[in-house]
DNA sequence: CAGTCTATGGCACTAAGTGCTACACTTTAG
DNA sequence: CTAAAGTGTAGCACTTAGTGCCATAGACTG
């Protein structure tokens, strides 16, 4: 479902991507579009690596969840797959995921 | 809104903090809820502050939007008031408002 | 002028996320 | 032995954040 945007950021970058690499030298400040490029892509989010994330940085779900600043109710939803995280909860699960916990402290 | 999680995890916190204290030497795993302390405040995100910070870090609302892994219609209603960020999106941006947006890359 | 990037705006729609409550299980303290 | 607290599951009613699409308009540039 993540396809539009997904898609539509990807167009933007490859896009113009051409062009800086044809400018050649350029200013740091305007170079964010070329940063997309190296964004680290959001993998699926299962019910099961959730957990196994969650339990790997040693929290329990109401302390994960403070964290993420979501309800705790949501965390065992997660992990029960009964929703689905998206967006941006998503993108904060994968940096956990990437850096640990400590990252979002 | 974001009442309930807020005073539980809070509460969570405060009770077992007397608990460390009064243990002392513990382990760095079980130390997690104590972390939980340590986090740092996420405050209201006005639109005009969303703005300001994407502006701050050189970004179009495209790139900005990439970035959090939502999408550019979402970063636009975000500035004009329409939507209000929460929970994990309200995380993110203040993160990104502390550490910048290199972190969530 | 054509093309691209930028942002606004609206509208229909879905499901993520909240809030609350009750339950069961385990561990710890008294 | 028992009370208390922390843990996670479960369900239900509800709100609104977030998506997707598209049409518009301004700014900038070759």
């Amino acid at each position: 479902m993540p396809s539009k945007h997904r898609s539509d950021a990807l167009a933007a970058i490859h896009e113009t991507a051409a062009d800086l690499h044809r400018v050649g030298g350029m200013d740091q400040k305007t170079m964010r579009k070329f940063d997309a490029l190296c964004l680290t892509p959001i993998q699926e989010m299962t019910p099961k690596k959730i957990r196994a994330l969650r339990t790997r940085e040693k929290a329990s779900q109401t302390v994960f969840a403070a964290y993420l600043n979501v309800t705790p109710s949501l965390v065992s939803k997660w992990e029960r797959g009964e929703k689905h995280p998206q967006g941006a909860s998503l993108k904060l699960l994968s940096l956990v995921d990437k850096k640990g916990l400590e990252v979002v402290a």
